[in-house]
RNA sequence: GCCGAUGUAGCUCAGCUGGCUAGAGCAGCUGAUUUGUAAUCAGCAGGUCGUGGGUUCGAGUCCCUCCAUCGGCUCCA
């Protein structure tokens, strides 16, 4: 008999040999049949790995990130079984299961494969599951597994197998297929009922871009039709939300072929939106030391050189800038850091002075790969809500803990409470990747962590994911379809001060070496806003709104009472405006409710014989009758209470 | 940059296997209507079908180039 350990703490005796399964049929029949993965003593195995030992064990339903990866990565064999056969000759790479859904990589040779082939894989895929397979693991030795693919010409799967220890292989076989794998997979294929293969794209072998470029092809499986069809209603309600999309139908910003790819335009209602985040973050940064400081949009290319960003992006950047004197060249700057230094150079500080903060919305110019530009999240022209703090050593642990504090603030304001704290570290094998003492870049990395740390952050640790001058760490948020994007970020700079020869005068009358932090809490106005529309759906907090109330004359009659209403409202700083078209009020409640504006304002002679407003709040109806004063106060409540002070 | 897809009016889309002056709804303009909580009616105007080539008697439709956009990969100071 041996002991298992249940995750309620109970323990429960079972013949040896007993399977995960086995386990769960004794708990109940319906979590049999759910059962579709399980966790031994920490590892995954399959559910009919007969259990020797005592030990702890997990079942996992699809309910659960576990089960659903078991069952993804098994919708990738059938995947991949399904495009064997249609295709033959194709040569299997990888296959794993991702976070919603999964993917196998493929040398199609000659071949390639369209949306228009998606309807014939899913339905050979469906066959294939209903054959009800079993997956069954099974050890292979090295030489073997070698021949096969040998025996096959696969060299990607030679390639995995020569990285790998004799006596570690399995493959898994179901029906008449077999791939190398390490397991974790559903009892039979015939618990995959629905599948949809979303995407086809060019992935290059092993990530590098020097490597063969394989078809991947992505997935998505249920095991109910439902689910799958529930799936794609979320995925469709998302893409309402997408940015850009919003972004042009409330005239926000808009991009021109001839002005140039990835060159945002603010349009009026999307610049005074974003100039007022500006004031939002101004006002904190104010109260926490930061100065304002201006420098501009080029710099001669001496500076870069200087800075080291010549070296390592001059070529893949916006190339230099002529003038008429010869030898002459500017470059658009790619980043502020430089030209801070050069503010922190114009005079001599003392201990004292530190910390100095220069903070400055500035715009840089970077040049993204064509094909990496993506709405207003990824441009090339962008302004960054930048800051570079110039502080003692002694002073960094604080300085850092402080503006986690700011970016807190930011996230909290806005609604971001579903963020990750990346930590981005350094590559440990490729440290040619970065510039500056290894002594430097494990103080930096330290001071980060123990930051993190301190202030209870809930991170991940990122190891290559660094700046090449510095760690860094990153507020990670998702978009509408669960992309990720960095937004704030705080950096620790050892580099900089050195290259530009950074000092300040010690209380032991020497010499020394300030520290620098960059930070940016939105990361850039331009991809916050996105990712904030995105979140919102449009419907910003009140203090941001570009339009925060509509007023609605029922008809001409009541223009005059309109405009007192709006008089009082603009005195009161309430942003409004009058929709004096001659449409009939259910008509003009539409067109406000599509366009968003929080609060409708409808007047008419019961309205302006009482000195009233009656207001309809966006995408709840109708919310009453108010006097105009408490109106005014019940908005300025709403402002108040979303927009806290830091 | 690479793989795959897409590009018709300000917006959303129709236009089958190439065949008369390229259609619709919304938005716009003009007029009528003066309206009470999600679309009043009528008329008008609006397109070198992303760009440049090619095939053809004939191209929105087929082929190529380039540009832009979308989904990924690589990249991301």
């Amino acid at each position: 008999m041996i002991q298992i350990t249940l995750p309620d703490g109970s323990v429960r005796a079972y013949e040896k040999n007993s399977t995960p399964i086995d386990v769960a049929m004794s708990i109940s029949h319906g979590l049999a049949r759910n059962v579709i993965s399980a966790d031994f003593n920490g590892m995954t195995v399959e559910t009919k790995t007969p259990l020797s030992t005592d030990g702890n064990l997990t079942l996992f339903t699809f309910e659960q990130p576990e089960g659903k990866k078991a069952f993804w990565h098994s919708s990738a064999h059938v995947l991949a079984q399904a495009v064997q056969e249609l295709y033959p000759g194709v040569k299997l790479t990888i296959g794993p299961a991702i976070d919603n859904g999964f993917y196998y990589d493929l040398d199609l040779g000659e071949r390639s494969i369209s949306e228009n082939d998606f309807p014939s894989i899913e339905k050979k895929f469906l066959e294939l599951a209903r054959g009800k397979h079993e997956f069954n693991m099974r050890s292979v030795s090295k030489a073997d597994a070698l021949k096969k693919y040998k025996e096959e010409e696969n060299e990607f799967k030679v390639e995995l197998i020569e990285n790998l220890t004799d006596g570690d292989i399995t493959f898994c076989d179901h029906d008449n297929f077999t791939d190398l794998c390490r397991g974790g997979h559903v009892p039979n294929t015939g618990i995959i009922k629905a599948v949809k293969v979303m995407s086809a794209a060019g992935a290059y072998w092993r990530g590098d871009e020097k490597n063969k470029q394989l078809t991947r092809l992505y997935g998505v499986s249920f095991p109910k039709q439902k689910m799958l069809t529930e799936y794609l209603a979320v995925l469709e309600e998302a893409k309402k939300r997408d940015h850009r999309k919003l972004g042009k139908e409330l005239e926000l910003f808009t991009f021109s072929q001839k002005v140039g790819q990835g060159l945002p335009l603010w349009l009026p209602k999307g610049a005074a939106l974003r100039e007022r985040l500006e004031q939002f973050l101004k006002k904190a940064q104010k109260k926490a030391g930061y100065e304002m400081v201006m420098t501009p949009h080029i710099g001669q290319k001496e500076l870069y050189v200087t800075s080291g960003h010549y070296e390592k992006y001059g070529e893949d950047s916006f190339q230099p800038i002529k003038t008429p004197k010869m030898d002459e060249e500017f470059l658009l700057k790619p980043m502020n850091c430089p030209h801070h230094c050069e503010i922190y150079n114009h005079k001599p500080y003392s201990y004292k002075d530190l910390p100095k903060r220069y903070a400055e919305f500035g715009t840089v110019y970077r040049y993204e790969q064509s094909g990496e530009l993506h709405g207003m999240t990824r441009v090339r022209s962008f302004t960054q809500d930048d800051a570079h703090i110039f502080c003692t050593p002694e002073q960094l642990a604080q300085e850092f803990k402080d503006v986690i504090d700011l970016v807190l603030y930011v996230f909290k304001s806005l609604g971001f409470e579903d963020f990750t704290a990346q930590i981005s570290l350094r590559d440990p094998e490729n440290k040619t990747k970065y510039i500056g003492s290894d002594e430097n870049w494990d103080k930096a990395e330290q001071a980060i962590i123990n930051a993190s740390e301190e202030k209870g952050l809930n991170t991940v640790v990122e190891y290559g994911e660094a700046a090449f001058y510095g760690p860094k760490l990153d507020f990670m948020v998702k978009d509408a379809l669960g992309r990720s994007w960095q937004l704030g970020t705080i950096q620790v700079d050892y580099n900089l001060p050195e290259r530009f020869d950074l000092t300040y005068k010690g209380s032991d009358n020497l010499e020394h070496r300030p520290v620098m932090i960059h930070r940016a809490p939105f990361g850039s106005m331009e991809r916050f806003i996105a990712v904030l529309l995105e979140h919102t759906g449009g419907n910003f907090p009140l203090w941001l709104m570009p339009e925060q109330v509509i007023i609605l004359p029922i008809s001409d009659k009541y223009q005059k009472y309109a405009k007192k209403v709006s008089e009082l409202l603009e005195n009161s700083e309430i942003r409004g405006l009058i929709d004096s078209r001659s449409e009939k009020t259910g008509r003009k409640i539409r067109d406000a409710e599509m366009s968003k504006i929080p609060y409708m304002i409808i007047v008419g002679e019961k309205e302006e014989s009482e000195d009233t407003v009656s207001v309809r709040k966006h995408g709840e109806g109708d919310i009453g009758s108010f006097g105009i004063d408490t109106f005014i106060q019940f908005i300025q409540k709403e402002i108040k209470s979303t927009l806290v002070q830091f």
